[in-house]
DNA sequence: TATAAAATCAGTAATCATTATCGATTTTAT
DNA sequence: ATAAAATCGATAATGATTACTGATTTTATA
């Protein structure tokens, strides 16, 4: 009962599944925007916030000061082209182990990790070379 | 010669050698003002982010919002506490083939990773289950 | 179906970390 | 000693995100 339906919030979220990149808050904004035109930007912020609360969505901080979201609750990693800035999902296989590799020598408990990966996308990799 | 000798520049790589936590730049100043009463914090910011540009230093993204500072740049993971936001230093066996891994099905250029451990440190473990 | 409590909203102001600007000062090669 | 260039302190600007507020929407219950 603490949660109350909002088509704000299923609209964002189906904008969200839409997608394969990786948007911000204000790319969805703009989006969202288009087929509902007073949503407020501070609703958009609210909602995603909510959303990765309860799991339905993941925020994603990659290190470029702005929060990314990702409609993908699946267990992915991500690499990040330093070039162009993309965030383009990896698909690799388990490396969960580096948490066990983590707990050995440490004194406390480890729930979760996150691993980015850096580098040049294909596009700029061919970009950049020729 | 590019680059000029600061008096400012030295003290904060100075502070930063003493501190086995990760400062962020705030920190950083209310500390390095004690002795230098006059810098600003727009020198502490300036600084850091020149220290790690050359190398000198890294600036860590944890994802609270705010970068943090280490003086030790070899290469070693951290595990933040999701109680008390602590970020400790993880001795832990090299995990580089995670890298390899990550290349194995990706086409473009992996230069880097970094890794995140989250969880409970000692203290917050003990406080919290007695 | 009517109603009322609680969640959510839109709009806007506030916050917080960080960066940019600018005239004054410091460094350093000559 | 000097002059070009880097750096400084002070402060304003930026940009992402959060907080506030009175109005609206949802939903359990009568």
């Amino acid at each position: 009962m603490a949660l109350k339906y909002s088509r704000q919030r299923e609209v964002i979220k189906d904008f969200l599944c839409t997608r394969k990149d990786h948007p911000t808050a204000d790319i969805v904004y703009m989006n969202v925007r288009q087929e509902y035109p007073n949503i407020s930007l501070g609703t958009v912020y609210r909602n995603l916030t909510l959303l990765s609360e309860i799991g339905e969505i993941r925020r994603l901080r990659v290190g470029d000061g702005v929060d990314h979201f990702d409609a993908d609750t699946s267990p992915h990693h991500h690499f990040i082209c330093s070039h162009c800035g993309r965030i383009i999902d990896l698909k690799m296989e388990n490396i969960d182990y580096i948490q066990e590799t983590a707990e050995k020598d440490f004194n406390g408990r480890i729930d979760s990790y996150s691993a980015y990966f850096f580098g040049l996308c294909e596009n700029c990799c061919n970009l950049l070379q020729s």
